[in-house]
RNA sequence: GCGGAUGUGGCGUAAUUGGUAGCCGUGCCAGACUUAGGAUCUGGUGCCGAAAGGCGUGGGGGUUCGAGUCCCUUCAUCCGCACCA
């Protein structure tokens, strides 16, 4: 019997949904298909947006018996620009893994806020004199809007904001802690610095391990009678958080100082301005204390591994032996740091960095002029210069000399900037034969290069392989280089001119900047003593301030404020990094209102870390080390119950713009100037059309904002004469010429008769190359549900992929038909058949729950929008419109297209949101075939199929493939010599 | 230089993990219904070839009955790091 539902859609509509409704209304009469029934994704996506905000279908319950899921999306900054069809890619994938693990069963935690301290804002406050707290609020309200009309399911009663008080309560008061504890190499952890203290009244420092700055030793006694001063200025070698003279990266367009991880190729990573190495006061984080365990932890994360191999190389571990070299003319000595002791016979000379301690100090007076002059030059050059210049050896002779530890030779030393002064102890033993660096040096200066390994030819190049065996070197001839190195370290640690250590690269993070919109430190000066306030002081709020520009005396922009003071004493003027609250904010989610601590521990114990943290890769070294080095250091004290926060990493590919470029040249004061140019492809698509008015238009603004903005434009200054010679046509030679003039042009479009030639590449969608696609858009063309599947659509989600709207059509027409299966054919009413199912039916089912779930498992989404195309493919062919398919299907396709399926399912008669029903569960029962058409082969090749009972044994596939005819026909008369035959699989017939 | 990743139709991609290469979608070709199509539906579409057949997963080699998948080698592109002793 035939059984048919009609249900009816009853529901109030809002007076906004009614003017939609109102526009497909006229749409009737333009577009006749068109009816009521019609997937009018517009009014759906809004009202089932409104839905879940009023049911707040999202929240997540602090108080569950439910096993729970904690889905993190990295913390986003809410730029001017708002958001393109790039930022979501991340969102998408994490909501729908948390949709799916709420079918699941699981008590999912997926929240949302913004990182909203930082540079874009105050630039634009330093420029417009607008109060950056007002920037951000409104380019928080455009993203909120912008994630809003993606459907994501967030919950926002836990949205944190990093510059709300509030929040950075807790961040300043996290800053105390690290304040107020040390790191105890015993322990391998971080204790309060009362303990520190306490030994030091009791025994003095010599009993303890701690990581620290080098201080000198001392007694009880002589603790006790320091003053108050040198106490404080003690402990500061020890605290995790500390003020101290360091070299730091100064960006002068910027203001402010820069960590490593801000500095990409000796210039600022924001802006791309220039830095230089400067002595300055600075607050600094110990995170080197952690490199170990940071280090060690990577082992236990699913994460990828390009990003652990990102950070053990920024971690940097490098194991070997400090060793001391006495100096022939003097009393003190060079210590270096080595990782092939084994080649201590092969040392031809010392070379120190030129901002070493001792060079002042052992330079000989006939030396003395060129070392001072060498020093000069390599203290002003600055990191961009020093970079760009390693092919150039350069360096001096001291005049000095050390003595061979074994040999007793006279050693030479030299300076040179090849080494660095922040790494190991800032002076390398040179070992020319086996260390490229020291070869060139050598070459360069004729110093003698004895080999003590065996292999390689040291006249053409340095012999740096680990392997080998030692000669010329005494006590280790005929050892391997492996034993010749524990070798080594044995004799140097027993005679006692060293002994066995581990250097790291990870160098501390400098912490305070220069900036006005960031969190203050909560640091008062005492008699020029850094102290921390009191916690319950905090937050130490953000001042306001006549303008968000450094005092006339260069002091940071909060030297402006007027009576700010900690009881009277003056406070830390520098604000924290933007790392500072983005290392933490996972933790604030789960406890967002919590007044009094930053989190409390019923929520933390129950929330745990995260299990699925989704982001970009180019937070590799900076804001995910900088977290677990927090969380690490928030273990220690007990705040946290575990090590590391993201328990699983997936990186997000970058979807990309095309970026057209084209080279103009204008003729102005003079000169004929080229610039480099981006221009949008829809002018470049006006221009290929020829319609020069809209061409026009487009150009004078897409051009002139290029030019305007000169940090982009790539300007060359070319002589007029060029030009007259060139006539615009001999592209090659500008070309060399242009390059020739030191400027790196790659391509060169100069067009004659006003034609453009345009360069299109793929690249970063960006607003500076007028390739940016606003998901707005794509919400209102195609619906967010489109948008949702298509991002999925369009391949692996770690994958960078270019940005075409070229398939979108296509998965807009999946979701059109999915729609269909549940209406009539004229697509005028709903209509749902409660009738039995049959098998087909149910295969088509099953082999979609399977691949849905096993998808969303291993984060390929992209497969599986693929299936649900499939799916409904197949029902449509076979027409099922049967209740028992279709809602198990909605809820399969929910996490992807949650509007449309929930649509649909309060169609279908539920009066709950589609996000309460439980995940359908797959029965392979339905999958079972009981036969199997066999490719059947030849030599590998296959030749035509064969239909068998997969119960079939093997050997009598056999039989049967040889009878066949067709099989006859393809041995030609041979007898094979094998046959093989795989169950359900193949058959390989060997001639 | 070191490290990581990726190479498959015109395009985005897929392939039960060693078993029929090209699923799904675009694009293209043809057709149906249409006053119309930027709606919907049907068929075709890796390349060469009239067909039989041959060739095909960046290139070259190897293992195997069988390789996109495993091994060696090489090339190309992208992304990190880069004088770290």
């Amino acid at each position: 019997m035939k059984l048919k539902h009609l249900v009816h859609c009853n529901r109030t509509y809002t007076l906004f949904e009614q003017s939609l409704w109102l526009a497909d209304f006229f749409s009737i009469f333009l577009l006749p298909q068109f009816n009521m029934a019609s997937y009018h994704f517009n009014s759906i996506e809004k009202n089932w947006q409104k839905f879940w905000a009023e049911h707040q279908t999202f929240k997540a319950d602090n108080n569950s018996e439910l096993p729970k899921y904690y889905v993190l999306d990295m913390f986003p900054y809410p730029s001017g620009a708002g958001l393109h069809v790039g930022h979501p890619l991340g969102y998408i994938a994490s909501d729908i893994v948390s949709r799916y693990k709420r079918h699941k069963g699981y008590n999912v935690l997926h929240p949302m806020g913004y990182d909203s301290f930082g540079l874009p804002a105050e630039q634009y406050a330093i420029q417009t004199g607008q109060h950056p707290a007002i920037t951000t609020e409104e380019n928080i309200k455009r993203y909120r809007q912008q994630l809003d009309n993606i459907g994501f399911s967030f919950d926002w009663s836990r949205e944190v904001r990093t510059t709300d008080a509030q929040y950075y309560h807790w961040t300043q008061w996290i800053f105390i802690q690290l304040f107020n504890a040390w790191y105890n190499k015993v322990s391998d952890k971080a204790e309060p610095i009362s303990e520190l203290i306490k030994k030091f009244e009791t025994t003095g420092n010599a009993n303890v391990n701690a990581v620290c700055d080098e201080t000198k030793t001392f007694t009880a006694n002589d603790w006790n009678a320091f003053t108050e001063k040198e106490q404080q200025g003690i402990l500061l070698n020890y605290r995790l958080a500390y003020l101290s003279d360091t070299m730091v990266n100064w960006c002068p367009e910027l203001g402010t100082v820069l960590a490593n991880d801000e500095v990409k190729d000796g210039v600022s990573e924001r802006g791309g301005y220039p830095v230089e190495r400067k002595l300055m006061s600075q607050w600094s984080l110990r995170i080197a204390a952690y490199a170990e365990r940071l280090l060690q932890g990577l082992d236990t994360l699913d994460w990828t591994e390009s990003i652990k191999e990102a950070q053990r190389n920024w971690i940097g571990k490098s194991e070997g032996t400090s060793l001391r070299f006495a100096l022939a003319q003097t009393d003190a000595s060079i210590e270096v740091f080595t990782t092939r002791p084994d080649t201590i016979f092969g040392v031809s000379f010392l070379t120190l960095a030129p901002e070493h301690e001792l060079v002042v100090q052992i330079t000989t007076d006939a030396c003395k002029a060129a070392v001072e002059n060498y020093v000069t030059i390599s203290k002003n050059r600055s990191e961009r210069d020093r970079m760009a210049d390693v092919k150039t050896i350069s360096g001096e002779f001291t005049g000095a000399y050390a003595i061979h530890p074994f040999t007793k030779a006279l050693i030479p030393i030299w300076i040179g900037d090849y080494v660095l002064a922040g790494y190991g102890t800032g002076a390398v033993m040179a070992v020319p034969a086996h260390d490229s660096r020291d070869y060139a040096f050598a070459k360069h200066f004729n110093l003698p290069i004895p080999q003590v390994v065996e292999g390689g030819d040291i006249n053409v190049e340095s012999y740096d392989a680990k392997e080998g065996l030692l000669i010329n070197s005494d006590f280790l001839n005929g050892l391997e280089v492996k034993a010749a190195i524990k070798k080594a370290i044995e004799k140097i640690e027993t005679v006692g001119l060293g002994k066995g250590k581990t250097n790291y690269r990870l160098r501390n993070a400098i912490f305070g900047r220069q900036r006005y919109w960031g969190e203050p430190i909560p640091v008062y000066y005492k008699e020029g003593v850094p102290y921390v306030v009191e916690e319950k002081d905090l937050p130490i709020a953000l001042p306001e301030v006549d303008k968000f520009l450094p005092t006339e005396t260069g002091e940071p922009p909060l030297a402006r404020a007027q009576n700010w003071n900690y009881n009277g004493h003056a406070f830390e003027t520098t604000t924290m990094p933007g790392w500072a609250g983005s290392s933490w904010y996972y933790l604030r989610y789960m406890d967002p209102n919590n007044a009094n601590e930053m989190v409390g521990n019923a929520a933390v114990n129950y929330w745990q870390n995260i299990d699925l943290y989704v982001g970009g890769s180019e937070h590799a070294v900076g804001h995910l080390l900088y977290a677990r080095f927090w969380c690490k250091f928030l273990k220690d004290i007990s705040t946290v119950p575990f090590e590391e926060p993201f328990k699983k990493l997936v990186n997000q590919g970058m979807i990309q713009g095309t970026i057209c470029t084209t080279y103009i040249y204008s003729y102005q004061n003079g000169l004929n100037e080229i610039f480099k140019c981006a221009i949008s492809s829809e002018l470049h698509a006006q221009l290929k059309s020829g319609n020069s008015e809209v061409a026009n238009n487009l150009m004078a603004a897409q051009i002139g904002s290029s030019i305007a903005d000169c940090q982009y434009v790539n300007e060359v200054n070319v002589p007029f004469e060029f030009f007259a010679a060139a006539a615009f046509e001999d592209f090659e030679g500008l070309k060399k010429w242009l390059n020739n003039t030191g400027n790196s042009v790659t391509h060169l479009i100069v067009g004659t008769d006003s034609k453009f030639q345009v360069k299109m590449e793929t690249g970063k969608m960006s607003k500076r190359w007028h390739n940016v696609v606003n998901p707005d858009d794509i919400c209102t063309q195609y619906g967010a549900d489109t948008l949702r599947m298509y991002e999925m659509f369009l391949g692996p989600l770690q994958d960078a992929k270019p940005w075409s709207t070229q398939g979108i059509e296509g998965v807009h027409r999946f979701l059109k038909k999915a729609w269909r299966l549940f209406h009539n054919n004229t697509n005028e009413d709903f209509v749902l058949s409660d009738e039995a199912v049959n098998k087909a039916e149910l295969k088509t089912l099953h082999k979609t729950i399977k691949k849905a779930t096993e998808d969303i498992e291993n984060f390929s989404f992209n497969t599986s929008v693929s299936a649900f195309m499939v799916c409904v493919n197949e029902l449509q062919d076979l027409k099922c419109n049967k209740r028992e398919i279709l809602e198990p299907f909605l809820i399969l396709l929910s996490p992807y297209a949650p509007h449309i399926c929930e649509e649909l399912w309060h169609l279908c008669g539920h009066s709950e949101s589609i996000e309460k029903a439980t995940w359908p569960v797959f029965n392979p029962g339905f999958l079972v075939e009981n036969e199997f058409n066999y490719p059947i082969s030849f030599n590998g090749k296959v030749r035509f199929n064969l239909n068998f009972a997969l119960d079939m044994e093997p050997a009598e596939v056999e039989k049967a493939v040889l009878a066949d005819e067709q099989t006859i026909k393809y041995l030609e008369g041979k007898t094979p010599k094998k046959i093989i035959v795989v169950k359900g699989r193949i058959v390989n017939v060997v001639i």
